[in-house]
DNA sequence: ATCCGATGTCAAT
DNA sequence: TTGACCTCGGATC
C-alpha cells in the first residue's frame, strides 16, 4: 500500500522500534546479503522519508535506500522472529522486534551524496511541510504545474513534480477540488492548487496517522447520507478510486474510469468540472 | 492449479 | 506507449 504516507508511517515505525540500539540485519533472499553484513549490529540512528523513498541511517556506514514500488511490503513482527521465507530481501532485528522487507524495487546501502541527489531530483513532499513554514511548500510544483500542458492527472503523479502522490491520492484530491484530471495544468488557478497542496498536506498527515488512505468528509460518509454503509476492497473510505461505475456520493452519477499512463484514473464527470 | 491485478518506476521503442 | 521487474492474495477454473 505504498503512497507518500506508507512510507512516512515506516520512517516513524523503523525509528520507534529500533532507533538508538544495534540492530542484526541480514538478506535471507540474498540480493542485499554484500550490504546486510557492512551493517550487522550496527545502530539506527536515523530515518527518512522523502515521497516513496525511505531512509534508514546507520551512522558513518551509510544509508539503506528503500523504494516499495508497487508490490513492496515492510512487516514487523515481535521477537524471536520466525523463520524468514526466501523472499525476504532484508530483515531487521532487535531483542524484542523484528521487520521483513519484501518484494521492494529498491533496497540499497547508498551515502550521503548519493541520498542528496535522490532528494534533488524530487519534487516538493507534502508530509515534509512544517508548521512553521520552514519545509517544503507547494511553490515548486506550481512552478512546474503553471506552465505546463500536461494533465493535472499526470503532473500529480511525477514525483519530480510532487513526491508522495499516488494513484489514490490523485485520484481523490481531484474529486475533492472538482477538478477534471485531464485539465491541463496551465488551465489550473492559483487559488486551485493552493487549496489542493494545503488538502493534501493534510490528508496525507492523517494518512500516516491512521496507516490508511481515508478521503471522505464526514458529511459525505454513507451514513450521514443516509445510505447503507459501502464496504471499499481496500483499507479505507474515498470517493472514486476503484469505484468505477458505481454511483458517486455526491451526485448520484456514474464514477468513470480509463487508463492514462498505463495507470487507473477515476473521476466522476458528474462533480470534477474542466 | 492458474491467472490476474495492484496504492510504482524505469528503460526501450 | 509498452514491457520489465519485484510479490502475493483473491478470483477463477
Amino acid at each position: 500500500m505504498p503512497e507518500g504516507h506508507t512510507i512516512h508511517r515506516l520512517a516513524e515505525d523503523h525509528l520507534a522500534r529500533f532507533g538508538g540500539r544495534p540492530v542484526r540485519v541480514s538478506s535471507p533472499q540474498g540480493k542485499f546479503s554484500d550490504s546486510a553484513a557492512l551493517l550487522d549490529g550496527r545502530v539506527l540512528d536515523a530515518v527518512d522519508a522523502h515521497g516513496k523513498h525511505l531512509f534508514l541511517g546507520f551512522g558513518g556506514t551509510g544509508w539503506v535506500h528503500i523504494h516499495l514500488g508497487l508490490f513492496g511490503k515492510v512487516g514487523f513482527g515481535g521477537a524471536p522472529a520466525p523463520p524468514p521465507t526466501d523472499t525476504v530481501r532484508l530483515r531487521l532485528v532487535s531483542p524484542a522486534a523484528h521487520m521483513d522487507l519484501r518484494g521492494p524495487t529498491t533496497c540499497a546501502l547508498i551515502t550521503d551524496p548519493e541520498k542528496r541527489a535522490i532528494h534533488d531530483r524530487l519534487g516538493p513532499d507534502p508530509l515534509r511541510a512544517r508548521d512553521d513554514g520552514t519545509g517544503d511548500d507547494g511553490e515548486k510544483a506550481w512552478a512546474r504545474i503553471s506552465r505546463s500542458r500536461t494533465t493535472v492527472a499526470a503532473l500529480l503523479m511525477d514525483q519530480k513534480v510532487i513526491a508522495g502522490v499516488g494513484n489514490v491520492y490523485r485520484a481523490e484530491v481531484l474529486f475533492r477540488h472538482g477538478i477534471d484530471p485531464y485539465r491541463a495544468g496551465r488551465e489550473l488557478r492559483r487559488a486551485e492548487w493552493d487549496a489542493i497542496w494545503a488538502d493534501l498536506v493534510a490528508l496525507m498527515r492523517e494518512g500516516v496517522r491512521n496507516n490508511r488512505i481515508d478521503t471522505v468528509r464526514p458529511e459525505h460518509t454513507p451514513e450521514a447520507m443516509g445510505r447503507p454503509p459501502r464496504v471499499d476492497d481496500h483499507g479505507g473510505e474515498v470517493y472514486v478510486y476503484r469505484r468505477a461505475r458505481m454511483a458517486c456520493l455526491l451526485c448520484g452519477g456514474e464514477i468513470r474510469t480509463e487508463t492514462l499512463a498505463a495507470r487507473n484514473l477515476f473521476w466522476c464527470p458528474g462533480c470534477q468540472r474542466a
